[in-house]
DNA sequence: GTCTATAGCCTGATAGAC
DNA sequence: GTCTATCAGGCTATAGAC
């Protein structure tokens, strides 16, 4: 059974090797620059063996898409764990995935923009997805609890204007400034400054309205 | 003369044919789904024709990218004049500058996306762009000449917050609901909440601030 | 200005030997 | 599992006849 699972391994590691190799292509020539002949020149092999591991280049993609799914939700998950809890737990989640994306941006445009319209994500690859909207929305919940924010930050809404801020801010980076990591050039100081206005858009019911 | 005129028509008149054409089969394809073989098939020409008016893909790209900065440009440019001074016309004119781009994302994400790395617009495709920032910073300064902002809006900082804004509801549109108009879906409508946050944001200096 | 023809590449995917 | 060989098609771009 050890054979079968060394096998079982050394194929997980190929499949990984094809992702990192996928992403690197992806992020030198675009999202649609992406083509199984060019990982298999860079694997080493011929192309038709990818498709051992992979049944089409969409599967490729889903792949990807998942990957980078899973990623930034643990990524995201683990700041907010460690941040206090509601607004400013938030703040720190949305910090984390936004930093992740500037160093994963072909994953990052797979995943939040539309470069591939022949390819429609899993609902197994977008599932983490999903998730990601529930953890946010338990933490607008807890903030709405605490007295942060307004009730209305609790509804879907809230994590859509959250949403905007984040995308918004990634985007204009992204496209405007791609090699600046998260924090620095024009636009991602901006964010924590977007988020700080979360009490406006949804003021709490008691104090903290007034100066 | 005039025979010199009739042909230079003609042959603007099949250049705009040829973006037309462009702009439709980015929009069913992607913008990297566009070939300049598939525009002589609906052109009902052979492709070695396309090159007396184009000498390159990526010229067809740069031609695309002015057309499109002109049009959203003028659309702005159009709505912020009937508008209000100040505050209003900035809404007015994104506001305006957000419904053209809902009906022409595909020029829309060549325009404000990366999704071509091998594509750089010329600097005078680039022209327009960096006067719609004028446009637009010399409305925040009338805002806050006026009284509705404080100075903060009037740099150029000022700009950006409102293009993340922008840009954000923009993406959030076109990836999720790219079929719906703007005003309608989930994101949109909360762009003019967002941009009403402005006050809070750059906060102006004598009165308006608290309720 | 448009055409035929073609060079010279690329691609995704499959069949079947080893 | 990997290979060779190949299919069947795509593409940009150019040369040169008409």
């Amino acid at each position: 059974m050890t054979q079968v699972d060394r096998r079982a391994r050394r194929r997980q590691e190929t499949i990984e090797e094809i992702l990192d190799i996928a992403e690197a292509i992806m992020t030198e020539e675009g999202v649609n620059g992406l083509s199984l002949a060019e990982v298999a020149r860079r694997l080493g092999v011929q192309p038709p063996s990818l498709y051992k591991y992979f049944p089409s280049l969409m599967a490729v993609f889903d792949a990807l898409f998942k990957r980078g799914q899973l990623a930034n939700l643990a990524i995201m998950r683990g700041a907010m764990e460690t941040a206090e809890p509601g607004l400013p737990s938030v703040v720190a989640g949305l910090t984390a995935s936004c930093t992740w994306a500037m160093s994963h941006q072909a994953l990052t445009q797979l995943m939040w923009w539309r470069p591939v319209p022949s390819f429609e994500p899993s609902a197994e690859a977008f599932a983490p997805s999903i998730e990601m909207v529930e953890v946010q929305r338990a933490a607008l919940r807890e903030a709405v609890k605490l007295g942060q924010l307004g009730p209305g930050a609790a509804k879907e809404e809230g994590v859509y204007a959250v949403s905007i801020f984040c995308i918004g801010s990634l985007t204009q980076a992204m496209a405007n400034e791609p090699e600046l990591p998260w924090g620095k050039g024009r636009f991602s100081p901006l964010f924590p400054r977007l988020m700080a206005l979360l009490p406006a858009l949804y003021p709490p019911p008691k104090a903290n309205t007034s100066k």
